[in-house]
RNA sequence: GUGGGUGUAGCUCAGUUGGUUAGAGCACUGGAUUGUGGUUCCAGGGGUCGUGGGUUCAACUCCCAUCAUCCACCCCA
């Protein structure tokens, strides 16, 4: 292959028009939902100040941001001792001062703060813009992907987490898309962490534990030692990992049997409790569940943690989200909570795609277009078309005088309804050839007429 | 970061135990049809076989390295 060959960095792609088609109705259908919420747009620059970004994903993330090099003379300030050294984590720090946005949760909690005087609470926000991951590329997996974010910021209320369930549930029973809506919390994750004595190993048994589905209770029980987990911890866990029944029995025997000791894990309970008797009456077409081994690994949840996958392929998380107390407070602004979800756009569409979701006139392009026969029917044509746009009419004029046959073939590929031909006669006798594309047809009609038929 | 698969025409891929001139379909261009596409028929253009090295009389084919890409793990949308 030549090695010139123009290409894209991994994990990137581009959208031909009829993938545009199709994102945009994805994009569309989102957004109406979150609008009829009471969700208002915001957006925020692809990169922020690295310092923003670090820390806030755990060890993983910090791994998979992608760093922006400092322009001009990036290594004035690097001393040769350190330069000798190779230090990467030292010589990051001097290099780059800028980073790709990971997601747009942190972004936005940083807006809030940096817009506190601008903006009224509970904040209400929600926002479409792609994200970047220095991931190793796969299915259902890019280097650089949409998210579709919502965020209340500056409320309590766990009307809100309920408020978001019914948001997945509404956005994907509107792109006609069945899933599972898993719900946990992360103070009863950690109060199982304190029961069982291992508080400090919270991220390491909720990881594990996120895993029990996919590879069985001894694989998780083998990690959980491996991870240093000690054997009479991993042996108080496994009455909580076969836990099994209704949401609410779930939630009775981890209150009474399991975390009594526990003050964080009762909270969680109780929380759980209320969430589940809000979702109750409400008519949900994908009853939440509730799923204890529900881990997610974004650091900064610690409350109510969301997720959505589908039912009818397999592929990692749709959708994902929960409650977090502290992200402010990084940025300088403490005691004040968020609790947002995200949906994936790109394994959305990989869904849909896959599964032959999405309506036909998403395909709708052109209504019509006219062949050129030359410059005099050109002269001839252009006022009609002005008069067929403005009547709301898709159209679009050849712009060059091909052969026939080359035009047809262009109206055919791109999937035009109708062809109007114009040429010597049509000019003479005050009429328009208007010929059906699907069925081949034709008809000599009037401009008035056309532009009814179409309509 | 770990493991596996695949790199041949613009795209999707064949290519025999290594053998002399590397193929098909789609796409593209021209023609049958100089005002009619999606069906059909005919003709044509287009390839340093990812890159570098090795084995051999001979490498698209075997070996090594490297790059790219896809899949799985990890983690995540």
């Amino acid at each position: 292959m030549a090695k010139d060959k123009p290409s894209i960095p991994k994990g990137t792609r581009d959208f031909l028009p009829g993938e545009m088609v199709k994102r945009n109705y994805i994009f569309d259908t989102i957004r109406n939902v979150f609008l009829r919420f009471g969700f208002m747009p915001i957006e925020t620059p692809a990169m922020e100040q690295i310092s923003t970004l670090t820390g806030k994903y755990g060890e993983e993330g910090d791994r998979l941001l992608f760093r922006i090099l400092n322009s001009g003379n990036y290594l004035a300030g690097v001393s040769d001792d350190e330069i000798i050294k190779r230090d990467i984590n030292k010589l990051k720090a001097s290099l780059s001062d800028k980073g790709l946005r990971y997601d747009l949760t942190v972004p936005f909690a940083r807006f809030v703060v940096q817009h506190l005087n601008e903006i009224t609470f509970p904040f209400k926000r929600y926002q479409i813009q792609p994200v970047w991951r220095a991931d190793k590329p796969q299915k259902g997996r890019y280097r650089e992907f949409f998210q579709c974010d919502i965020d209340v910021i500056g409320s309590n209320s766990l009307l809100n987490e309920v408020e978001q369930i019914q948001i997945i549930d509404e956005i994907f029973k509107n792109l006609n898309m069945k899933i599972v809506i898993r719900i946990n919390n992360r103070k009863i994750l950690g109060g199982i962490a304190e029961v069982i004595g291992e508080t400090e190993k919270i991220t390491q048994i909720t990881i594990a534990i996120d895993k029990l589905d996919k590879v069985g209770v001894h694989k998780v029980n083998e990690e959980l030692a491996v991870k240093g987990v000690s054997e009479r911890a991993i042996r108080e866990l496994q009455p909580i990992l076969s836990l099994s029944g209704t949401a609410e029995e779930k939630l009775n025997e981890l209150e009474k049997k399991i975390l009594p000791g526990s003050k964080i894990g009762r909270k969680g309970v109780s929380e759980m409790k209320s969430l589940f008797s809000y979702l109750e009456p409400l008519e949900l077409e994908a009853d939440p569940i509730l799923d204890l081994t529900l881990a997610r690994g974004l650091d900064y949840y610690t409350g109510v943690i969301i997720e959505a996958n589908s039912t009818e392929m397999k592929m990692g998380s749709l959708c994902g989200g929960g409650r977090y107390d502290d992200l402010t407070g990084i940025f300088g602004l403490n005691d004040v909570s968020g609790v947002g979800v995200s949906f994936g756009a790109d394994r959305i569409y990989d869904v849909m795609e896959k599964n032959g979701k999405f309506p036909e006139d998403t395909m709708l392009t052109t209504t019509l277009m006219f062949v050129n026969f030359g410059e005099k029917e050109e002269k001839f044509c252009l006022p009609l078309l002005d008069v067929i746009r403005k009547s709301g009419i898709r159209a679009e004029l050849f712009p060059d005088k091909v052969k026939i046959k080359k035009q047809m073939n262009y109206a055919n590929q791109k999937n035009v309804g109708y062809v109007a031909l114009v040429g010597e006669d049509e000019i003479k006798n005050g009429v328009i050839t208007l010929k059906n594309m699907k069925t081949g047809g034709q008809e000599q009609i009037t401009l008035d007429e056309l532009i009814e038929k179409l309509l």
